[in-house]
DNA sequence: GACTCAGTACCGACTAGTTGGTACTGTACG
DNA sequence: CGTACAGTACCAACTAGTCGGTACTGAGTC
């Protein structure tokens, strides 16, 4: 945010990401923490005034990635809104394909376990998710401007729908030890989004993949 | 499963449902639990083995009520299975009205906080949310029988399609630290379902069982 | 019908280890 | 020098789990 963050910092943030994400938040300790990135205590409270506030960067860290991962993805330079949108759903199906812990949302992670003992990281996770929630709108509601100037539904609403099926698959990967479930969720989710968008259009026969 | 469970075994699930619902399951201690259920370390450790045999047998009582739940849930009654499909997404609606501890999911939220350090726990949720699943399925195949009979994707994986939904909107609720944008994600499920099986039908009244 | 005796349900003090966090020290570097 | 960074040592609180003991129940038995 203000100073360029440290090294160290940057190294305790990674090893959140991934520690975090599978143990849980209250299963972390702060000793996992300081191995993972080669220090120890010491280091790790000059870095951070408490655990909490190590949650909070660690969401913040994560939504960064997040959004430079998106934004550099190939499929945002698509001159279409919907295809744009439907290329944002095969691009989350392609990243299904690492191991749990790292295609994982952390966000989603820390607000299951700490929306009600840890306000303050429940804030920051409705904060980042809704960024990410609102970048995906932009192209619904051009979307929408252009295919369906009349739909019944805003686009903040549809993302958020997407922001949902994305979290509730990656409850349904954890629980079954793998992404296929996960897979197939989004499928319905791509499925959903052309028949609302009537897509592809009947008279135009386009080869889809 | 076995015995009759003992009244105060049954007040420290009850308990656990509702503490592990709140804090997760690393941030609910073993005094946590005894405080609610009037006991002490003594009987809990009586009725259970240890913390992790506690939360495979809450698992296994939160399904049990679930199902209970769903299976004298009004719209059960319905005779056609895509009336009693859509009725169970409203059913699901309707629950999303008491406070967020109380309607979210104990499964989902034990599994992913636990999925890699608890295997059994892991295990017991991915058995349970695959019952009420298959529950589910079950209309759906017969949904698809009748209207549907060449679909391109089978029961199961709609029927898990809808509990990631479902899943993923409880995610949402916590993070929006209430349920209208779950409500609103649920309301997106049911517009998809009505658009597969094309409700309604635009020409012809239907009647059939 | 008093008398074991086994089993169930529970208590509460205790322990061994862990946890988040503090205090102090050392060092490199501008 | 002072400041940024990191190591060592430590602590008080907490945590899961143990253990010996208590109260009560019910079934057998003489």
């Amino acid at each position: 945010m203000s100073h360029t963050s440290h090294p160290s910092r940057t190294k305790i943030l990674d090893g959140a990401l991934h520690l975090i994400r599978s143990q849980g938040y209250s299963g972390t300790t702060i000793d996992d923490l300081c191995a993972a990135a080669g220090l120890t205590k010491g280091g790790f409270f000059h870095h951070f005034r408490d655990k909490e506030d190590l949650a909070i960067a660690a969401a913040g860290h994560f939504a960064q990635m997040a959004e430079r991962l998106f934004a550099e993805a190939p499929y945002r330079s698509l001159p279409d809104p919907l295809m744009r949108l439907l290329g944002y759903v095969d691009f989350r199906v392609a990243l299904l394909r690492g191991s749990l812990p790292q295609f994982t949302c952390l966000l989603g992670t820390l607000v299951q376990e700490g929306y009600q003992t840890h306000p303050a990281i429940r804030e920051a996770c409705e904060r980042h998710i809704g960024a990410h929630a609102a970048e995906v709108a932009k192209d619904i509601a051009l979307a929408n401007d252009y295919y369906l100037p009349d739909a019944e539904w805003s686009a903040e609403s549809l993302s958020l729908h997407i922001q949902a099926v994305i979290q509730g698959s990656f409850v349904l990967a954890k629980a079954r030890n793998g992404p296929e479930a996960a897979i197939e969720c989004l499928g319905h989710l791509r499925r959903y989004l052309e028949l609302l968008f009537h897509y592809p259009k009947p008279e135009e026969e386009t080869h889809v993949i």
